[in-house]
DNA sequence: CGGGTGCTTGATCTCTATCAACTGGTGTGG
DNA sequence: CCACACCAGTTGATAGAGATCAAGCACCCG
C-alpha cells in the first residue's frame, strides 16, 4: 500500500471547514495513487502539458508559476503539505502554468479519472472539493488586491502573515516562527517586486522590529504587521466559519 | 413568468465549453428567480453581508471590488451579460467583496438553496458550474500575473484584449470595436494603476495607433497589441478546447 | 446657468527597477 | 586541500516608472 499520508492531511484540511460523511472520507482515503519525490528546484508538472493527475503535497513546499515574456515569472500560488495543487486543472485538459518544488518535496499523484469517479459517488465530497477550489480563488483575488494596491513593505507583510496563518493551521508554527524554504528571488516573483527591492523592503521590516529571519521567519509584532498590511485571514477560509455546512446543505 | 433570458445566456456560455444533458439544461432554465434593475454606480451586493443568492448578469456591466485600507479599491473581476457573478460565494456564508454596476444593469437572482438542490439532481450541471468557477480562478491568476509583471501600457493592452475576447464571445464586437461603460477610474482600479498614470499610458497606446476610443474601444492593431502584451486567450476558456467533456467524463 | 463627473495636462516627488559589484557560504573537482 | 564556481543575499548608484498634487477643460443634466 502506498503511503497516503498526503491524503490524510488533505482530508484533515477539508474537514477543518466541515465534517465529511464517513463513507466519503473512507473512499477518498483509499483512492489509488503513487508517491513521487522531488528535489528543490524541480519542475513537478510542466506548463502546457496534458493534465491527467491531481497532485497533493505530502511534505515540502511547492509553487505555481506562470511564465510570461522574456522569462518574467509570476508565482501565483504557494502550496503547503496537505494542499491539493492541481485541482485547478481537474477540468482542463492541459496545464496553463507550471508546478515547482522549493524544497525537497514528496507528492501524492491521483489520476483525474479516479478522483472524477469518486465525485460521482460522493456528493458531499464533490462539494468539498469545489469549495476547496473556491477558497483557492478567494486567495487569488486577495493576491491580486495585494499586488495591485499595496506597496512593497505592506505587500511583503501581508504575504508573510498569510504564510504564517497557513503554516499555523497545519501546526508548523512555534513561537510565532515558521520555517519557509523560499529564496528572496521566489518571494519577489510572488509579489511582483524586483529581487533588489524586495531585499531592501524586507530589511526595512526587520529594522522596524516587525519580523526577524534566520533560516526561518518570525513574526515579532503581529499586531503592527496586521495594522500596516490590512491582513484579515477570512479569505483563507481555514476553518468552518463563513462556510456552508455541506452535509446540512445536502439534506436541505 | 419572470424573464429568464439571463439564464439562457448563461447556459449558452456553459455550453460553449461542452453540451449539457437536455434534462439539466431544462431544469436550470426553469430555476426560480427574480429580475432586478440597477443604475450605473449602484452597489448590487455589499461587502460582508450574508450570501444567499447567485446573481447572473442579463444586461449591463458589473465588477467585483475589494476595498482595502483608506478607501483603496481593487476591482478583481468584470462580468458581462451571461456571466454568473456570485457563484464564487455559493459555498461561503458571507460575501468577501462588493458587487457593483458600471452601467444600467439588469440581473437575475437565484436563491443559493435552489441552485444547490439543482446541483444535487444534475451531476453534469454541477460539474459545469464547478468548471465555471475554475475558469474564473484561471482569470484571477492571469490578472495577478498581469498586474505583477507587466508595466502600464502592456497591462492595459492585455485587459483590453481580454475584454475584446469576452465581448466577442457574446457577439458584442463589430469591426474590432466594442462599447464598454467603464470609466478611466474603474480601469485604473482594476489594473492597480493611478488614474493619472492610466490616462497617460492609454494615450501612449492611442498615439501609437494601437487602439482608439470614442465612447467605445477599437482594437486597431490586434497583432501589435498581442505581441506587446503577451496576450493568449487560452486562460479565458471561452470554448471547448482544453476543457474536459463533462458528459463523457460522467460516463467514464 | 451652475455644478457635478469624467477626462486631460503639467509639475513634482516617491517608489521601484535596473545595473553593477561584492560578500559569504557551499559544493565540487583537480 | 585548495581553487574555483555558483548561488543567495547584500549594498550603492542611477534611471525610469508611477503616484500624488493641482488645475483646467468638456460635457451633461437639472
Amino acid at each position: 500500500m502506498t503511503d497516503n499520508s498526503a491524503i490524510a492531511q488533505y482530508i484533515a484540511k477539508l474537514e477543518r471547514r466541515g465534517r465529511l460523511p464517513d463513507d466519503d472520507r473512507e473512499k477518498l482515503l483509499r483512492i489509488p495513487g503513487v508517491v513521487k519525490e522531488h528535489a528543490a528546484g524541480d519542475v513537478i508538472i510542466a506548463n502546457n502539458v496534458p493534465s491527467e493527475h491531481c497532485v497533493v503535497v505530502q511534505s515540502g513546499f511547492v509553487s505555481r508559476v506562470r511564465t510570461l515574456h522574456r522569462g518574467a515569472r509570476q508565482i501565483v500560488a504557494f502550496h503547503l503539505p496537505g494542499d491539493a495543487v492541481d485541482l485547478q486543472n481537474l477540468l482542463f485538459t492541459r496545464t496553463d502554468h507550471q508546478i515547482q518544488a522549493h524544497a525537497p518535496t514528496r507528492t501524492f499523484w491521483i489520476a483525474h479519472k479516479d478522483l472524477w469517479s469518486l465525485t460521482d459517488q460522493c456528493q458531499v465530497l464533490a462539494k468539498a472539493l469545489w469549495l476547496d477550489t473556491l477558497v483557492d480563488a478567494s486567495i487569488f483575488r486577495e493576491w491580486t488586491a495585494n499586488i495591485g494596491q499595496r506597496r512593497a513593505p505592506a505587500r511583503i507583510a501581508h504575504l508573510f502573515l498569510e504564510l504564517a496563518a497557513r503554516f499555523a493551521a497545519i501546526g508548523m508554527v512555534r513561537n510565532r516562527t515558521f520555517s519557509c524554504p523560499l529564496t528572496q528571488t521566489a518571494f519577489s516573483e510572488a509579489l511582483g517586486l524586483s529581487l533588489v527591492h524586495f531585499n531592501k523592503s524586507l530589511q526595512t521590516l526587520k529594522r522596524a522590529g516587525f519580523i526577524s529571519t534566520k533560516h526561518s521567519i518570525t513574526i515579532e509584532k503581529p499586531d503592527d504587521l496586521v495594522a500596516m498590511s490590512g491582513f484579515d485571514p477570512t479569505y483563507l477560509h481555514l476553518d468552518a466559519s463563513r462556510v456552508v455546512d455541506l452535509v446540512e446543505a445536502a439534506d436541505a
